[in-house]
RNA sequence: GGGCGUAUAGCUCAGUGGUAGAGCACUGUGUUGACAUCGCAGGGGUCGGGAGUUCAACUCUCUCUACGCCCA
């Protein structure tokens, strides 16, 4: 096959990974090989990939290929997750574009036509992974409601109660009014928001006074809405201005209801008037305080309903006029806070905030403006309400400890370490997990309840029922399980588990490496390591990798409300895959965020173009496929040079991909490509070619080009899976080799094996040194850089003799010379040029200025002299000398004795111009 | 309020106890039948401020400032 002049990524891509698909080059057998394992964070299935998705799953095809080409039994595990409440949200949102709603129908009929929704839509991240060139195993593509899924959500659930590591309680949850679920503390952001600071009179009862005599006790609060259910005034234990009154009682305005004032150490003297009121039932520092009042959960006033409007409290004291009000205003329509605070004002209870206006006149206002930390649902949006009620609780405290151990003794390694503090931080101060949720869709909690309210806990209703008394009449709760208990044993479950005698279970349990963005250390990771630690006994991988955001050119944070969303399969579209991956790990330095540049994208758009064109012209000269691992023998300086060069890179790009350093290891390879191999040795040997075709040197330069260009091929394919394999086939072709049966995803690593000579190398360097300098001094001279000249060496060291008896072709080439003469150049003005410790003579009679040539020279003197002085300077003092590492006073001494020399060399040049 | 992170060339970022690098941008230039999505050459940084440790600090310690994130 000819390759085409410009490559051309689309077409590339869908055809290699139809290929690789097809071929099964996934997962290629391997039973006796070492496993690697990695699993992938399940996508929403409701998902369309993003660019954070692009990061995560570059990041472990980079690592999944990297292993899968070094030999190991790799296997990605890839799947969806049915994502509760974002899953059932989108079909609901469905349903309303035509009218209906979800009450409309059944729970069975309604959990159906998500089934159809997911059967029909929810395949669009999938077929996007493919598209970024992800080789995970799908043909075991997972869902954690798969009947195998849901069995080990079960057995999980039922131990875990069994154990009393479940429970059911009564406690304050955070309600989302909207989608009128429950929801845990995770999914709950606090955020800093405009609101009030009202302050109000409490009169106390029966006569009673404080120390300074009033008759009533100042409160405030920013919820004066909830003070309808309000059940103690709280004081801390040593305010002295309170002391007299603890154990009195307070007389509410608008219900009348006497409530205590209680000592308890949440209020805070130096807070407003150092007393609170006290809501249990919907404030949680409050419901602690009542706890610690004596007052029960159940006992505990509830004002508001599921939607968050006013209901009439237990006690019955709630005026007519409020009930059914939302607690506050909302679609510019007044709520019950607004209510509250006016019957308030007119009753005069309502303590005005005094400020002065800018002209400085003072101001009386309702409320004090103040900022206030208000807690949203992430998925409804709308302001959670601490709402008491009956949920499911996971005991987290006692299954963090395990993985807490595991982290602290190193049996799991966070990379990058700085998270560990944070992890710590979290688990140690964990709360109960609250896991039911009101949702149709998702994992049913396996309880049964008779008609006492007793509970039967079982996976399935048979069992429940053989638990129950005789003919008791058993309903299953309602409810369902938070997504992320289900994804939490992602693992382990999508092996097999917990089917005895699973191979694969066995076999890649624990996994490798997890790799996460570092948003969801809590939600996932951790729950992953207290499952696998509950149910298998084992921490679920040995390495936590977590990346950082990408963030918008900016560096502010993406989201569709700012617009400044960037769509990964936009990028894909415009530079291709390979580029947009090679962009991912090129940015990819741990623990820091990525910003967006579209122009790095673009560069590395060009650098695969470069690789295409230089593929393209290996192809010219007949170089095509190596048919072996090691590298050929090689007798040409530049061929030993290459070698010598591959193997470095491999063991440097090795080193990187060890320490999960994506960004050292792109470099890597991007530098050996287009510095070493490109720019140096396609020049050098460039001139053998112009030969005979039989000649040994030309049968020996196309062998190790073709093997060099083989191994960067192989070492950057992690990186450009798609480019990579088209030039692989190209490169078979031409040398007649079906690679169709050995195609590059499961290629073998570089192996090269080589003794490079020193002499070679070296040689080299002097090549490439010469060679920059008369391209250099020609630039400053103002000489053609085409201009071919005639260069002496009046005195030639053994590398110079030995280097252009060899490489003579590749000197006059590259560095534009005509063959060089040993011995004196003619008088007259010339520029000199220095090659290691040879100094070349390059006669420009006529044509250089010699002001111009001179001016050169020192230019390049004052910087060897200023070397020199410098470290003439460190050698002579002599504390330097005795304390510091002998090597580093080996290192002046060497770098003092090149830069002396070579000042001298260019000292002597200037004189040589008079 | 607590915790964490970041501050290096115009921009985006690497980096090491021995005197600083990449990509892009910029300037000059265009020579060889791979490549102008390119080549060659070049300019540009008192490594956020201050103090300390050290023979030596961009690197380690303390502190200040600015910005970002998480938790309360």
């Amino acid at each position: 096959m000819t390759l085409d002049t410009t490559f051309s990524p689309a077409e590339i891509e869908a055809r290699w990974y139809k290929y690789w698909e097809e071929s099964g080059s996934f997962r290629p057998e391997r039973p006796d090989a070492e496993p690697f394992t990695i699993v992938n964070p399940p996508p929403n299935v409701t998902g369309s990939l993003h660019i954070g998705h692009a990061l995560d799953n570059t990041l472990q095809d980079i690592v999944i290929r990297y292993e899968r080409l070094r030999g190991k039994d790799a296997l990605w595990v890839v799947g969806t997750d049915h994502a509760g409440i974002a899953t059932q949200m989108v079909v609901e949102r469905q349903m309303e574009e035509r009218q209906d709603k979800r009450t409309n129908y059944s729970r069975e009929e309604f959990v159906d036509k998500v089934w159809e929704w997911k059967a029909e839509s929810g395949g669009t991240i999938t077929n996007q992974l493919r598209r970024l060139g992800c080789s995970m195993d799908w043909s075991r593509e997972q869902f954690t409601m798969d009947p195998h899924f849901t069995k080990a959500v079960l057995k999980t659930f039922v131990d875990l109660y069994n154990d009393d590591l479940i429970y059911r309680d009564k406690r304050l949850v955070n309600w989302d009014p909207k989608l009128k679920t429950a929801i845990s503390d995770l999914e709950v952001e606090s955020q800093n928001m405009p609101g009030s600071f009202w302050h109000f009179r409490y009169p106390l009862e029966d006569g009673v006074t404080l120390s300074d005599g009033r008759d009533y006790i100042e409160v405030a609060t920013t919820r004066p809405e909830t003070m309808l259910a309000d059940m103690a005034v709280a004081v801390h234990p040593t305010d002295d201005r309170y002391a007299s009154v603890v154990g009195k009682h307070v007389v509410l305005p608008i219900t009348g209801r006497r409530i205590p004032i209680v000592a308890d150490e949440h209020a805070d003297p130096e807070l407003g008037s150092g007393a609170v009121k006290i809501t249990p039932g919907h404030d949680f520092n409050d419901f602690e305080v009542g706890k610690r009042a004596g007052i029960a959960a159940g006992d505990m006033l509830n004002m508001l309903d599921g939607d968050a409007n006013v209901c009439q409290t237990s006690d019955g004291m709630v005026p007519d006029e409020f009930i059914g009000l939302h607690r506050f205003k909302k679609d510019g329509i007044n709520g019950a806070r607004e209510a509250v605070v006016a019957r308030l004002k007119a009753d005069g209870y309502l303590i005005p905030h005094i400020t002065k206006t800018k002209k400085g006149e003072e101001q009386e206002l309702d409320a004090e403006p103040r900022t206030i930390a208000t807690p949203f649902g992430d998925r409804g949006g709308v302001v959670i309400e601490p709402w008491l009620t009956d949920q499911w609780y996971v005991d987290a405290e006692k299954l963090a400890a395990k993985p807490i151990q595991d982290v602290r003794d190193g049996t799991i390694e966070i990379v990058p370490a700085t998270w560990e503090k944070t992890f710590f931080n979290w688990m140690e101060n964990i709360q109960p997990w609250c896991i039911s949720r009101q949702l149709w869709w998702g994992h049913r909690i396996p309880a049964w309840f008779d008609e006492n309210g007793d509970v039967y806990v079982a996976a399935s209703e048979e069992e429940a029922q053989s638990q129950a008394p005789q003919g008791a009449v058993l309903t299953q709760d309602s409810d369902v399980l938070d997504t992320w208990f289900s994804s939490a044993l992602w693992p382990f479950a999508t092996l097999g588990w917990p089917e005895k005698g699973q191979p694969l279970l066995d076999k890649h349990f624990p996994n490798s490496l997890l790799i996460s963005g570092f948003d969801i250390l809590f939600f996932w990771d951790a729950r992953m390591m207290m499952m696998g630690q509950y149910n298998m006994g084992e921490a679920p991988w040995p390495k936590l990798y977590l990346h950082g955001l990408v963030r918008a050119a900016d560096g502010s944070k993406m989201s569709k409300s700012k617009g400044n969303v960037v769509d990964p399969l936009g990028l894909i579209d415009q530079f291709g895959a390979d580029a947009l991956r090679f962009f991912m790990a090129a940015m990819e330095s741990q623990g820091r965020d990525i910003k967006m540049d579209e122009k790095r994208v673009e560069g590395y758009r060009n650098f695969a173009t470069k690789l295409w064109n230089a593929t393209r012209y290996c192809q010219s000269n007949g170089i095509g496929a190596s048919s072996t691992l090691k590298a050929p023998q090689a007798r040409l300086a530049a061929n030993q040079w290459i070698i010598g060069e591959v193997q470095q890179t491999a063991l440097e790009l090795e080193k990187a991909m060890a320490d999960l350093r994506f960004d050292a290891a792109a470099n890597t390879i991007y530098q050996f490509t287009w510095s070493r191999f490109c720019d140096w040795y396609l020049e050098l040997i460039k001139p053998v070619f112009s030969g005979d075709a039989d000649n040994p040197a030309v049968v020996e330069t196309r062998e190790v080009a073709g093997w060099a260009l083989d191994q960067i091929l192989v070492m950057l394919h992690p990186f450009m899976p798609f480019i990579t394999e088209e030039l692989w086939h190209a490169q078979g072709e031409l040398n007649g080799m079906d690679r169709s049966t050995y195609p590059l995803i499961t290629a073998k690593w570089p192996n090269p094996r080589a003794e490079v000579s020193k002499e070679a190398t070296d040689a080299i360097d002097w090549v490439i040194d010469l060679t920059s300098n008369v391209r250099s001094a020609k630039n400053e001279l103002g000489i053609a850089p085409g201009a071919k000249l005639a260069a002496f060496l009046p005195s030639a060291s053994d590398l110079a003799a030995s280097t252009m008896e060899r490489s003579s072709a590749a000197i006059e080439r590259l560095a534009r010379l005509t063959p060089v003469t040993l011995g004196d150049a003619p008088a007259g003005a010339a520029m000199q040029v220095t090659a290691g410790s040879d100094v070349f003579i390059i006669p420009l009679e006529g044509i250089i200025d010699i002001a111009e040539e001179k001016a050169r020279l020192e230019k390049a003197l004052a910087v060897s002299q200023k070397e020199a002085k410098s470290l003439e300077g460190r050698l002579s003092n002599a504390n330097f000398v005795e304390r510091a590492k002998p090597e580093a006073v080996e290192k002046a001494k060497a770098d003092f004795a090149h830069h002396s020399a070579e000042a001298e060399r260019l000292q002597g040049a200037l004189a040589r111009l008079g």
